[in-house]
DNA sequence: AATCGACCCAACCGCAAAACT
DNA sequence: AAGTTTTGCGGTTGGGTCGAT
């Protein structure tokens, strides 16, 4: 015997929430919480609303101390960092971030960083999200000061004010910025839920394509910067193609690549060098999509695991692959169904730095 | 002034995991 | 233990707004 069915979806109100119903909702929560039961509190408020849907109003708009709009460079730097390290898992983004929502961030993401990263340039500066943002603030403003917030108008100006600014950076700065250091996360364990064989991570036959893909498809020279530092294009000597990827967190990085032909390549001289070495030998002027540069019939079978939630990968030679990992070493899968390794660390730079490492080798089994 | 396309974001949808009976 | 509901999450969509033509 399970319980009682969720709201009738007949009955229920969609689309944008007006004032009343935000005020009804917002002031039954502060006054007596969700009770644990969001299913049933539209029934005691007496909204015609889905209880999905209050749940969504109240964490994405009406709870307490929400940002809007308006991010800092900073918080751009985190969303990069934890997208490139972590994927898309925006609660987890969302974790790191004080004030922000996942659906903010997710928003945020596809909306505008997504290109900022791959220095695709707008036509023209647009300062409608931003004005958004004024007004959402603003609004929001209003409703706490008439809740008796006195500082919420002086910090709309304030942020209005840095939001004006922030879009005039952004303008100015189209590409990912150069010289930043990325910040070191106080990120919280993340699990890894997932093996090689399943799940959402990058870890299948084609998770290497979809996240270049996801992160813009085609790499066209008339977009795409090669001085973005965290993501580099690059042509080997050999004229090889390679993709590589770099999270860039405090002191401590993690790499991955692709190459074409059966080959792994990594940087010049194959060997993990750290972050400043992976920058070299870019040329980064090139128009083929991903499919033409790596068919995907010439991907080194597993070489998904590079992408595996949190490993280091930090050593590629022609024979071998070294990584290294943190004491909490967890996850062993297959490399050609029996050899691969596959590593992760319980956190991000900040938990990696000073711990002990153990180092482990494993062979490449397409080189003898 | 009208139209079009790009952009933005709130909200919906579907799925999986957790919680509950 | 099994079946059902609830919660939480990420992907997607639809409508409003704005600038360009």
């Amino acid at each position: 015997m399970g319980r009682a069915p969720c709201c009738d979806k007949a009955n229920v109100k969609k689309g944008p929430w007006s004032p009343e119903e935000d005020a009804k909702l917002k002031s039954y929560i502060e006054k007596h919480g969700t009770g644990g039961n969001w299913i049933a509190l539209p029934q005691k408020i007496g909204l015609k609303r889905c209880g999905k849907s209050c749940r969504l109003r109240w964490l994405n708009y009406l709870r307490p101390n929400l940002r809007h709009g308006g991010f800092s460079e900073e918080e751009d730097n985190i969303i990069c960092s934890l997208y490139i390290s972590i994927g898309s898992r925006w609660s987890v983004i969302a974790a790191q971030l004080p004030g922000r929502t996942d659906n903010d961030i997710k928003n945020y993401w596809n909306t505008r960083l997504k290109k900022k990263l791959l220095g695709k340039h707008r036509r023209e500066p647009r300062n409608r999200g931003n004005y958004n943002s004024v007004k959402q603030e603003i609004s929001d403003a209003n409703r706490r000061s008439s809740d008796g917030d006195s500082s919420s108008l002086s910090m709309v100006q304030e942020n209005s004010s840095t939001s004006q600014q922030h879009h005039q950076q952004q303008h100015q700065q189209l590409c990912w910025p150069q010289n930043i250091n990325m910040p070191v996360l106080p990120l919280p364990i993340i699990p890894l839920p997932y093996t090689t064989s399943q799940g959402p991570g990058f870890n299948d036959q084609d998770s290497i394509k979809k996240l270049l893909i996801k992160l813009g498809g085609r790499f066209s020279g008339d977009y795409y910067q090669p001085t973005l530092d965290g993501l580099n294009l690059q042509f080997s000597s050999q004229g090889q193609q390679v993709y590589q990827e770099q999270v860039h967190v405090g002191s401590s990085s993690s790499s991955a690549c692709i190459v074409a032909n059966n080959e792994v390549h990594f940087g010049q001289t194959g060997q993990y060098s750290g972050v400043d070495d992976m920058m070299q030998g870019q040329d980064g002027n090139f128009t083929p999509s991903f499919e033409e540069m790596v068919p995907s019939s010439n991907y080194s079978d597993g070489l998904e695991f590079l992408y595996n939630e949190g490993m280091i990968l930090h050593k590629i030679t022609d024979s071998t692959i070294t990584t290294t990992c943190d004491q909490n070493t967890t996850t062993t899968t297959n490399w050609d169904e029996t050899t691969t390794s596959i590593y992760h660390h319980d956190s991000l730079a900040s938990h990696f730095e000073g711990q002990e490492c153990a180092l482990q080798e494993f062979s490449y089994p397409g080189a003898q």
